[in-house]
DNA sequence: AAATATAGTTCATTCATTTAACTATTAATT
DNA sequence: AATTAATAGTTAAATGAATGAACTATATTT
């Protein structure tokens, strides 16, 4: 690939990502209820799906320190939307969970994301978007593996 | 499209741009320096393609409130980055510029970002490569739609 | 001339993040 | 077995980012 046309693949890239992640936080952001911020929505996700996990799992997944989970956790344990349990056996560890309420309120916010997004994706060719994925997919291993280095 | 199947590609969708763009802003903030933030960095990169531009120009391209970006822009002008004038026959208009420094400041970092970006776009195929980025770019244009909904 | 709209700022509050110091517990080493 | 290392998590202080409401100044509309 000549270099002038690669610099260009790169500025459209950064140019989009960064357009389509502010537009789509902000769209987001109007489908959940305000006592809730983004980080707080995808937290409630990720425990509901793993069902329980350590502030430690959760500061791998955001890429953030322990403490700025201890923070986020504590804002949401005080809404009542999340239980701290010790490790009886590795009494270091702590285990989170989602009570009912924050199970409740999870599902009522991402079904309304779901149709947000379904509906803004209904907007493609099945074939289309399947392949948009899938390079989506290698680019998160492409991000994945740098990480490590 | 079956429901079910739409619901996948939905779940992928969501899971792959949150764990991209969480990755990718973190491989993005290494690449600068320690007294800039990602932000701050996307703001330089605006106003120096757009030569000057107004707050609420940023407001609208950051998707937030002309506050955030007050307080953002006063912190980017202390540090010597931005300057502020006035329009003389609008005088409740800003125009905001940057300083020689703050042009420096940006090319060293955005060659570095560059650099990172190219190398990770390496790992694809032109054609898969420009493929994704006009569905991407599709998928901005919705977005755009949807905000004005 | 008065009322309304626009551009931007200020202030108080909340959330998110980092760094450094710390507690408690477990694992490794000598 | 006792000491040292490492690990999991929290605390506290500082900075950055965002909002909403109230405000100033200027322009536009009626």
């Amino acid at each position: 690939m000549l270099p002038i046309e690669i610099k260009h693949l790169v500025d459209q890239y950064i140019e989009l990502s960064f357009s389509v992640n502010k537009n789509g936080e902000s769209l987001v952001r109007d489908q959940m209820n305000d006592d809730m911020t983004s980080d707080q929505h995808y937290t409630l996700r990720y425990i509901y799906q793993i069902k329980s996990c350590t502030p430690s799992d959760l500061a791998k997944k955001f890429q953030v320190k322990k403490s700025a989970i201890t923070a986020m956790v504590n804002r949401m344990w005080k809404k009542g939307w999340i239980q701290r349990t010790r490790d009886e056996k590795d009494r270091r560890v702590v285990y989170l969970t989602l009570t009912e309420e924050g199970k409740a309120l999870y599902m009522k916010t991402e079904e309304r994301i779901h149709q947000l997004v379904g509906s803004m994706l209904n907007n493609f060719e099945q074939e289309e978007l399947k392949q948009f994925l899938c390079t989506y997919q290698k680019l998160q291993r492409v991000l994945e593996n740098y990480k490590q280095t």
